[in-house]
DNA sequence: TTTTGTGAAGTTTTTCACAGCG
DNA sequence: CGCTGTGAAAAACTTCACAAAA
């Protein structure tokens, strides 16, 4: 037998998310009932049909010649995503007590989405053995066993570009972790059956910087 | 006349943000002479026809039957890109001087690349009139003045969430500012001139929760 | 022989056009 | 009517297959 082909791309589930957000203001803050796939692309900088299609890949939601609840829209999107229940189900461990990891482990949205962050990393020594915001810090070498005594399925690295393929390998090593979020400039070489997720923030500011100089200096690089 | 159609798409330059960095350490780091598109493939994650279809975008680079010089490859991929010669072209200013504007502000990737932050801006007025990082620290309010005074195109958002569309807001009444690097997790809503990027740190962590459960559990959403 | 460069084919994603229902 | 749902068309992006050069 063959498998269906059509599994639902990696766009759409962005805009997934994008939507949830917008609909959960919509829906505690602005306590709207109904809302148009044309509003939804406006607040969201996209075509309507866009939003249709993305919204149709889960059912019917929307009632013809009206629009869509929003409570329903909003609850039945909850359905989907991982969070809040699914993120509990997925323990996450921090790498790196530096400024930007610390800055994660208070992160306003991760609290509000019960995300919790319960085992810290870091390889200097001074740190290890603190407690910073309530989490332990470990010593990096401790990292295999802790991941594994915890059953972490994910983890977030915030060390220098340097220093991460190396927690990647730790990682990778103690068998337990299924996606990792990046931090760090660097393209982490880990086994496919491990999903990483790059924010790499200085990457995403040459890229806008590259658009923008196209866009002052008429298209300077179409072929 | 007609303009040719064919620009470089956002996932081409997304890739060659990439291909500069790992050129960076071949060339610097590892002291590599030459490099096959197979090689940077399999670093990078990518089918060796991609990147020497990325690579062809901007010339003739490699040669045949041998490779691509890396110095020459390094050197050609840092014209197209921005960075560091054009990120201080454009000037760039941080609003929200929290844990994760903090960050920012010594961030090492950002002093390497030469981008400079020039001002922060806060609402809390008991950090104004502060320095941080030997950057001034100016009450939100100044922000029009501040920004056109002193000419900076590139705004970095790391205010909350409820707070972010205001503040986009008065960085769009400046009438200075081409793009804005936005971390927090909502979607602004700004003229079409003004190019917007978004890391979502909560967003991505949705995504890979998402699909590493969708790998875990056998495809939950084909359709 | 090796490895690039590239038109053409294949796949995915977006947009269109309009049918379908309230 | 008005707005959704959706197959079909268009556009964008990736991969293939092979010619061409070192």
């Amino acid at each position: 037998m063959r498998r269906k082909k059509t599994q639902i791309g990696v766009p759409t589930i962005e805009r997934i998310v994008r939507y949830c957000r917008y609909l959960e203001r919509l829906y505690y803050v602005e306590k709207r009932d109904v809302i148009s796939s044309a509003e939804i692309g406006e607040a969201l900088g996209l075509k309507p049909t866009q939003v249709r299609k993305d919204l149709s890949y889960f059912g019917e939601i929307g009632k013809r010649g009206v629009g869509y609840s929003v409570e329903e829209l909003y609850f039945h999107l909850m359905g989907i995503l991982p969070c809040p229940k699914d993120c509990r189900l997925f323990k996450i461990a921090l790498f790196g007590a530096g400024r930007l990891g610390k800055a994660l482990l208070d992160y306003e949205m991760f609290s509000k989405r019960g995300v919790d962050i319960v085992a810290v990393f870091d390889r200097n020594r001074q740190k290890v053995g603190k407690t910073i915001n309530g989490r332990y810090i470990y010593h990096i070498d401790e990292a295999e066993t802790v991941l594994r005594a915890q059953n972490v399925s994910i983890a977030i690295i915030c060390v220098p570009a340097s220093e991460a393929q190396s927690v990647a390998d730790r990682i990778v090593n103690s068998g337990v972790i299924k996606g990792i979020l990046n931090f760090a400039p660097v393209d982490l070489t880990v086994p496919k059956d491990i999903l990483v997720s790059n924010m790499d923030i200085s990457a995403e500011l040459e890229k806008l910087i590259y658009f923008i100089r196209e866009r002052e200096y008429g298209q300077p690089l179409s072929v």
